[in-house]
DNA sequence: ACATCTAGTTTCAGTTATTGAAATCATCAT
DNA sequence: ATGATGATTTCAATAACTGAAACTAGATGT
């Protein structure tokens, strides 16, 4: 199951030894996921290290498959990291959440015509992972992949509410302009076993979700978020 | 562009230090993404490491969000990682070519009934990564994301083929039983501007794919990778 | 042709970071 | 209580790793 506890700090005494070199592979690796494609001096610059260090571990990533580098001599993803990105969405609580959030998710663009999203905790962002897509011509797409901060926004503070019992209604969070102006966001927690696991979010332009329709949507969001949580208790129950 | 390179080996000079820790770290995020959850134990044994060594590594990975332990002490793909993930299938030649290919393979279980998938070569493997599976109620399922060996399958010779002129008529691979029993692949590779950068692979029941129902599959499949290879030189042809 | 700039690659002396065996702890089963 | 197993901590030893500097390659400008 899900549990995202506040990372610790460098000096935690329970990592004695920083594993420098091995954090340093792991943030050069997603500097080039994220970035798509990246030069050796660009990737070293985001990972604050010198080229040669870079080199050298960017090196042992492309040996292994995990990255790629093209006769321009960018670096992008390979096809060992493709494999383990395909094994995350197959398996692993992430994935499962995922398949459970799903039919929900497009039931919600049933009910509101709004694009809805589920997100997750990743450090102090939030990140989305999964959605389904209002088919309205003027619709909210391409947020999957992205992150956005825990502050300031209504899925932060949906992500860091705490969690109340499985089956209870869920506290929403709204919120308009805090990440693209003129958005309005209905946001509900999914609790798990201890806390808070996910949580969905409704998107769409303000002028749409408002008053009535936003009544509407506050309903439906709620019952669908209620149907994730108890799914993740039992996960044999029919979605209502 | 997607350029396998036969990966060197450990010795090579033109990495003279072996980045060992570096190395570790990234074969225990491998091992934990694909099997799902596991435990600190056989985390290590799969990783061959020292417990001890493992843990710290698998520390690391667990405060930056890569991993996340749960309360039965088991590893599993973490948010960030999760966010990794899906970067990598929106951005790089393997999203690109995977979005290229996508309708074609679409096209192929149209034309044949079979399930399609397109396979990359990871080290000395070929992985699939995409699919469109067959409507019939006996279809071929479920390779996403799995590895089979170069040697001895139709989709490993169609991977290690030479590549030719684009737009030429590629040369198909034929194989029944390699991976499973009674599944017979007709396999085709895709040729990018140096080498094969992929296949097409269907697969579906011996007793189905024979015959004239194997002659058109073989046009069909033909007739992908062509398409597919052209458009990878240029990106704004029509399909056709 | 030559000079300059920039990205990329190699070298190797210095020492930091990393290691893993062993001890200890925690939990579970009998 | 005892034993087994998985997990965690400890720390002396040194292997592994580092990055500044030198070098290479290619592109651009004069």
């Amino acid at each position: 199951m899900i549990s995202t506890r506040v990372p610790s700090d460098k000096s935690s005494s329970s990592t004695l030894h920083s594993s420098r070199s091995a954090e340093r592979v792991l943030n050069l690796l997603d500097t080039v996921a994220s970035s798509g494609a990246i030069s050796l001096t660009a990737a070293a610059a985001q990972a604050d290290l010198p080229t040669s260090t870079a080199l050298r571990h960017l090196r042992l990533l492309t040996n292994r498959g995990y990255l790629i580098r093209d006769d321009q001599g960018l670096y992008s993803v390979g096809p060992a990291f493709v494999r383990m990105a395909l094994a995350s969405h197959q398996r692993g609580p992430y994935a499962r959440l995922t398949a459970l959030a799903q039919p929900g998710l497009e039931r919600l663009v049933e009910d509101t015509e709004e694009s809805a999203y589920l997100a997750v905790r990743d450090g102090t962002e939030a990140v989305y992972i999964a959605t389904a897509e209002s088919r309205r011509a003027i619709r909210h797409v391409g947020w999957v992949g992205r992150s956005v901060p825990l502050d300031g926004t209504a899925v932060g503070e949906a992500l860091l509410a705490s969690a109340e019992t499985p089956g209870s209604r869920p506290e929403l969070h709204f919120n308009t302009g805090a990440i693209e102006p003129d958005v309005t966001a209905v946001v509900a927690p999914i609790f798990g076993p201890s806390q808070v696991v996910g949580a969905l979010s409704l998107l769409g332009p303000a002028d749409r979700l408002a008053n009535e329709r936003l009544h509407r949507a506050s309903e439906a969001i709620a019952d669908v978020a209620v149907d994730i949580s108890l799914a993740l208790f039992s996960p044999d129950r029919p979605s209502r």
